[in-house]
DNA sequence: TTCGGCATCCAAAGCGGTTTGAGTGCGATT
DNA sequence: AATCGCACTCAAACCGCTTTGGATGCCGAA
């Protein structure tokens, strides 16, 4: 069943009848109701492809996910985001294209995306320092968002991001405030914006209190349980050991408490430790008390105001740049507590 | 730049020039390496919304994500299996489209999927006992591959699934040799085809030794850290408390060492644990010796293998339903021992 | 009576490709 | 010399929708 057949069981044209259904005013009410039914009735859905065509617009949005020789983008995280991203397109009736491509070729990908007119705008994920898509995706003209921020780009650009610095800042500031003093940083890999500006926010917090950031106390990584054990491990074998941790993201938290308890420490009692924490829906922070202590922000949240912002730019003929910065939780669980008396 | 622009510069006709890109036999050589240059020359790539339109395929592939009233499917799992499938859409020029919608519209969604022509085919995932899913697609005509089965189906159909019943039989083989004999299930929520073949194999292989499986010590919920934790916890508890446990997966399993230490067992030489490890890249089991003994399949190589599949399916006329079974493999890490002597 | 305006509706021209059904020109066959 | 087949190439139809630029009829105003 198409246009064409609906319009002549209808007696009317196809103009009359497409009209009709996207609701331009230049219709008769009855006409429009009549064909509303006959629609209804034999189960008429208009070809997207077709639509496509006709209109110029994708009606898509496209994520590219590099798959790494290097580094995964494919992590949990990621996940979660995506699933807030595709209930704001579902909504919107707009498609989700996932290109998944080996990361030599990520800049190739977002030239075809463009040039074939698979997709409307994309989103920007993992965004690094002095990120080469950002200055592409404008050179081609083709709308985006990034989730995050890249420090050093040379253009206005829309981003969603989280305060990364606070957080971590606060976080700092309250271990500090409850007597720590040597505070091990178990962050993210430090070629990524927010790990960057996570580490930042710490030093200020420990600079602000007159402490000197010591680098043995700093260790930089993939968000793993494997990394952040190792991390762990390597930090409490220091003479002097920390007496508090501050973590990337729930995953290594676990690494780190797996340390902790292999050499007899009492998360909580014996060692504070406080964890960035994603909202993940299946990597919940406990139940009701969080388990650890956590800077919280939802991704899942982030990734549907990040895909409300793209398709109100797509919307728009020539769209200032937006930004908008979302503040993290800092949430009190199980893990905290005063530094030990020395 | 587009097809007649580009035939016109090469004073050619627009059929010419689309044949010779597409590689048809009936255009001279020399005139298609002169296209193919002008091509290149020019950046042309042929616009994706009229191919899809004049050739009526959509070159694209749907997953549906229902977005949970009850159970979350956006999981770990699902993100490393979605990264497989990507790579060989990408590799075999297909979109992968994501739609993302609440679970009461996962029926419309499909319906509107193959209606409006938004796809050539999907993937489906996580299958319950007696999905519905599988019948509504035969009826709607849209092919269609399974990842995992569902029994009770009474259409054959295409599925591509791990031998979840053997894995676990033989893992609970695996310690009954060990000289365990109350082992404790901890399996992912039953309603799911793939949970309750794991208990099948779990149970068959106790039955095989004249072990009565004790109810107490089945549990099935979903495969949370915290539901881990809990499950182990409350087995833990029992007067005659199992010498081993089985784990669905790998974050269950870190639930299950949480609740092994909070009671001060060692995992290995006072307990043994064997976990399902679905070898997700950002979770992995160790690094050169796995943690967890396990029962190992990589759910993103099944990715791959099911996309495929699907790809065949789609290419072919009247296709027959396919089947593939992947083998799980057994792999002693340092979670394992004897059963300690009574 | 005539004409402008309004409410409706339609034919046809896109959108940018693919594909069908015909040409052409040329060497080989009869 | 006429015919045939082959190798190329092209015009035009088509995919299924949107959208432009009229038509048509009817009513009230001049």
């Amino acid at each position: 069943m198409n246009l064409k057949e609906l319009a002549s069981r209808l007696g009317l044209s196809p103009t009359t009848v497409s009209r009709a259904l996207n609701g331009y005013p230049e219709v008769n009410e009855a006409t429009r109701e009549r064909v509303m039914a006959a629609a209804k009735r034999h189960n008429y859905h208009p070809n997207t492809r077709a639509i496509r065509l006709a209109t110029g617009r994708a009606m898509a949005v496209g994520h590219v996910i590099p798959i790494a020789t290097r580094h995964e983008i494919v992590n949990p995280v990621f996940a979660d985001f995506i699933a807030g991203a595709g209930e704001t397109y579902s909504r919107n009736g707009y498609d989700m294209v996932l290109s998944v491509v080996p990361d030599d070729q990520e800049e190739a990908t977002y030239r075809g995306l463009k040039s074939k007119g698979n997709v409307d705008g994309v989103i920007v994920h993992a965004p690094r320092m002095n990120d080469p898509r950002i200055a592409l995706l404008h050179d081609i003209g083709l709308p985006f968002v990034v989730h995050g921020r890249a420090t050093g780009a040379a253009l206005p650009y829309s981003w969603l991001d989280v305060n990364n610095r606070r957080a971590f800042q606060r976080a700092t500031e309250f271990l500090l405030d409850l007597g720590h003093t040597r505070i091990g940083l178990v962050n993210g890999l430090e070629f990524m914006d927010f790990a960057i500006r996570r580490r930042t926010g710490y030093v200020d917090a420990l600079v602000a209190r007159g402490i000197a950031p010591d680098p043995a106390l700093m260790a930089s990584d993939e968000m793993t349980e494997i990394c952040g054990h190792r991390a762990a491990r390597a930090m409490l074998a220091l003479p002097q050991r920390p007496t508090a941790f501050l973590v990337a993201s729930m995953i290594s938290g676990m690494g780190v408490r797996r340390a902790l308890e292999e050499v007899g420490l009492q998360m909580g009692r014996d060692i504070s430790v406080i964890i960035h924490d994603d909202d993940l829906s299946y990597m919940k922070n406990g139940e009701d008390v969080p388990i650890f202590t956590a800077t919280r922000s939802s991704v899942r949240e982030a990734g549907r105001l990040a895909a409300e912002m793209l398709l109100d730019i797509i919307a728009l003929p020539n769209p200032a740049p937006r930004q908008r910065l979302l503040e993290a939780e800092l949430i009190i669980g199980q893990s905290n507590g005063p530094a030990p008396k020395v």
